[in-house]
DNA sequence: TTGTACGCGTTATCAT
DNA sequence: ATGATAACGCGTACAA
């Protein structure tokens, strides 16, 4: 069994206390007593049991994250900048991969948050939905903790938005696409998600403002797995199939876009001189092709950061910004040639 | 405030112990009365609070999850499966990034015992060093916890080590690429790890039964960020420009094999003709080149999944096995013609 | 500066 | 089948 505070407190000869004012740094201690119960602490390697501080403080300093898929690419990297920083501040992080489905993650939710949490972060657009029902479970988790959105943004007491803009990002990277003179673009994305509709609408923007006759006809959705690179180059090859001429192609991941690469390396299809590609996310996958992907970087550290600052700044009590929006930026390299 | 037992039996009309039975699904309880309690229970939404519950029953079903870098492919998809499958019974998990560093490791371990959980999954050879010394951590964590090991082995009561064969793998699949008659193989590793060591060990195992001369002078160990492959490209460039020539590549990590195919693609070596290339991980990066990438998978989902059922065992006071070991298979696609 | 005693919300052990 | 009550280990007023 392991030691408690009782035992301590007998064999440093004080009261529990005393003990507890040791342990949690009060000044009202005289030095002397303090060493001698500091002493009989490491002595006997004591840690005070979490469970019954817990229910004393109504908190021990934990942050719940939730991502669909930890797996991911950009989640996964999103995941252990969240972690890093958290833990430098002191905050454990308790994670849970609630996939994809919406009803999932609400009773992940409120899984998470009868372990008494002091915060909630969701890390991806995916966990907003786009009427008022599917987003009732984060108001109502809300009411209890702060919930901090990577990615994503939603209004409401409370919860905080951290995200790029995506939109106007992708409205810059088509629009630098438009003015090399490719119109022809082929848009390849596959997640509705909060993040996935801002990218779309960039895109959808900058055809419109060019004037691009026709250009829905070559937006499409992909179903499937995006880590596996050749079901989405199959995809790709129907597409061509199917008749469709393209010079360019802009992605919502770096996935399909190194995809859309397989595809025109099969078909010897040079890039970038028949074929321009862009990429999102500027993920380790933009290094590994030839040429290397053109992709845009989200800064995703930039977010994480300004995420955890927000969320212990909400903890500590202070007014702190309901959104906070960066700006993406297109790194170009030898998919494009603008 | 958030609602207690005391307040749901109140308005139930009955004692604290008839709710914590219906709660705890215990047999003793009436049907009727059941319900009357279950309908308050849900009618307020009320969760009993974990710290009180954590208090009585010394435990609240979480296990504790250390990694070193939650980004890195193999480990990502480790930490997804692991978690999914503890969920899917009924545990929680706490997720650590320790990093690589041996000394930061052996804190993350007490941090997290601290928090009183009822099992510890170190994710990664990189936890266990070569000294008794550098593992005293984990000798010391085993007499609180069950800690089991994945894709590491350490012989101690009350550690469990989950691996695949990764010597003997890599024996094969060298061999397949001496029969091929390719013998002058440049060995490309990024980690000393357990596993690291073992691979290694494998592959020169190999290289000495068809004995092969010299094969030393092609194994190089590379220090930097195994994610930068244009790091990884210029890497093997160097190997290749001070004067060392090769037909064949087996690397520790298919990342490591990528940054090879940059360099072949690059200098117009043809694969698999000129060069024959292994990886190992079976990543998703696999499918990212054109050929895509020969390598070895490990059996990463059987691994986790034998894992967490073993540590369910342990948990549930069954005798479960100390070790064990899957055998790795070679998958074979482009870069490589056996 | 130090000690006593109570409260936190459960579970578990007795009675009834 | 149900109720009363004692732990569980800690933090913290309040007292000394």
């Amino acid at each position: 069994m392991a030691l408690t505070i009782y035992d301590i407190s007998k064999k440093a000869g004080v009261s529990i206390a005393t003990v507890s004012r040791v342990l949690n740094g009060s000044d009202n201690v005289r030095p002397s007593t303090r060493k001698k119960v500091m002493d009989v602490i490491e002595k006997y390697d004591y840690t005070p049991n979490a469970f019954a501080r817990g229910m004393g403080l109504h908190s021990i300093h934990t942050i719940g994250i939730l991502c669909a898929d930890s797996s991911d690419l950009f989640l996964a990297k999103a995941v252990y900048y969240l972690e890093q920083e958290l833990q430098a501040n002191g905050y454990e992080s308790i994670l849970c991969c609630t996939g994809y489905n919406l009803d999932a993650k609400k009773n992940y939710v409120n899984l998470i948050l009868s372990k008494k949490v002091d915060g909630l972060i969701l890390v991806g657009s995916n966990f907003i939905g786009t009427t008022e029902e599917e987003n009732q479970y984060i108001k109502d988790g809300s009411k209890q903790v702060p919930i901090m959105l990577l990615n994503a943004s939603f209004d409401y007491p409370n919860v905080y938005s951290i995200t790029c803009d995506d939109s106007s990002t992708m409205f810059a990277a088509t629009s630098a696409m438009l003015n090399a003179g490719i119109s022809d673009i082929l848009y390849l994305y596959d997640s509705r998600s909060y993040s996935g509709r801002k990218k779309l609408g960039g895109f959808m923007a900058a055809m419109e403002s060019y004037h691009i006759a026709d250009f829905e006809k070559l937006i499409y959705f992909y179903e499937g797995n995006n880590q596996d690179l050749s079901e989405v180059e199959n995809f790709v090859e129907k597409i061509a199939k199917s008749g469709k001429t393209f010079h360019g192609v802009i992605t919502s991941d770096d996935s399909l876009a190194i995809g859309c690469i397989k595809y025109a390396q099969k078909h010897n299809i040079r890039i970038p001189d028949e074929l321009s590609v862009i990429g999102y996310n500027d993920s380790m996958l933009t290094g590994c092709c030839t040429p290397e992907l053109t992709s845009i970087d989200n800064k995703l550290e930039t977010q994480t950061h300004q995420l955890v600052q927000t969320l212990l700044g909400v903890l500590s009590g202070n007014e702190m910004p309901k959104k906070s929006i960066f700006s993406g930026k297109l790194i170009e390299r030898g998919t494009t040639r603008f």
